[in-house]
DNA sequence: TCCTGTGAAGTTCTTCACAGCC
DNA sequence: GGCTGTGAAGAACTTCACAGGA
């Protein structure tokens, strides 16, 4: 019985990219079948948890036997949206905007970075590794001619807020934001932010919080 | 009724670093009392999510008013562990290890990268932004003379694995792990990764799969 | 009147346990 | 014998709704 895809549970949607990735290492190694176990073992999940979330798409296994990697790795590109090329935007060409733009497992995922955009006046109207800069002034053009649908935003804390409510207002639907501003987004959007210094905090609770 | 640390609930622990920054970010807008409903809006949490996360650690607000926000910037400050300063490495001097090591936000934060590990004979032996960087090999040393607690790790996709197990043998038990490597590892340690590609990848089925 | 703190209810996610198939 | 798929049970988290204090 397939889930229909309105009833995912969220977190296993976080799981799907783990899978893929533990299909594609498994396939590299040699391995033609994997089965629940392994696939929990390598990731530190239960069998049942993966064997549910991989059975929310379709009954895919073989009893006795595991999962079909090739398949499986086919099966979840597709499910993910991989099985086309995403345009993205990188907004602040600092340290952390630089290190992701270099990034090679962007591409060769299919997130295909086509713009950055930065305010200053030494780095606009250049390119940075092969990629076009931007003057930040010019998000909605370029957004439309571009057709850009994914934003990563890595600015200075003090412009975030400003900078993630104009990507919202150039109607931008994806954004993974690296700075600590929040701002409250449509529903039909979606927002992932990554906090470093929340991480680091939260290690921080755990170091001392734990039993040692 | 304040519950035991024991029992604090994985998600509020998420959330207590949001809390600070919401608190902080008021202050500085010159507020003494925030509410539970102010702090929601700012963040998109409902006012009781907010009221039952700060709950567990003790009676902070006050009825008709709201919290007091200087006292729990620094009762949050306890809560994480950032009434001490923290010793950390930083694992690979690629783009992104450099630009981890720059940020600003750790210091200030008391994390204090005070070690950067490569294998490139040209960076070890050097300083980076005044960090020392030394080769991997010393990696047991270094981290017993200087007491590093917390690792990063942002070492290339095939050096990932080895790298977190050598951090583990060393008995470093706090690790934010940048790379896609899954490695098992103690009760008592604590890892967190952050994987860019897999963030992007539940964007995508974000996309694909919301109605619009 | 405003806002907190919190049992109780509701929702979501995970694990168990086993029938069924290879 | 080994492994999947899945209802049912269990655990974890969130929201409701209201008593009670400032």
């Amino acid at each position: 019985m397939v889930n229909t895809l309105r009833t995912i549970p969220l977190f296993t949607v976080e799981r799907l990219s783990i899978y893929l990735r533990t299909f594609r290492e498994s396939l590299v190694e040699g391995m033609d079948f994997i089965s629940s176990t392994e696939i929990g073992k390598r990731n530190d999940f239960t069998a049942a948890q993966v064997r549910k979330d991989l059975s929310c798409f379709g009954n895919f296994g073989i009893k006795g036997k595991g999962y079909n990697i090739s398949e499986l790795i086919n099966t979840l590109e597709t499910i993910l949206g991989l099985d086309r090329e995403w345009k993205v935007a990188i907004f602040g060409l600092g340290k952390l905007g630089g290190a992701l733009a270099s990034y090679k497992g962007l591409k060769n995922a299919r997130f295909n970075v086509v713009a950055i955009f930065d305010v200053d006046p030494k780095k606009v109207d250049k390119t940075y590794k092969n990629i076009p800069v931007y003057h930040s002034d010019m998000l909605k053009k370029v957004v439309r001619e571009k057709k850009i649908q994914i934003a990563i935003v890595a600015v200075p804390t003090d412009s975030a807020k400003a900078t993630i409510q104009r990507i919202l207002d150039a109607g931008i639907e994806g954004i993974l934001n690296f700075t600590e501003a929040r701002v409250p987004y449509p529903d039909e959007y979606i927002m992932k932010n990554i906090n470093l210094a929340g991480e680091l905090e939260s290690i921080s609770y755990y170091l001392i919080h734990s039993d040692r």
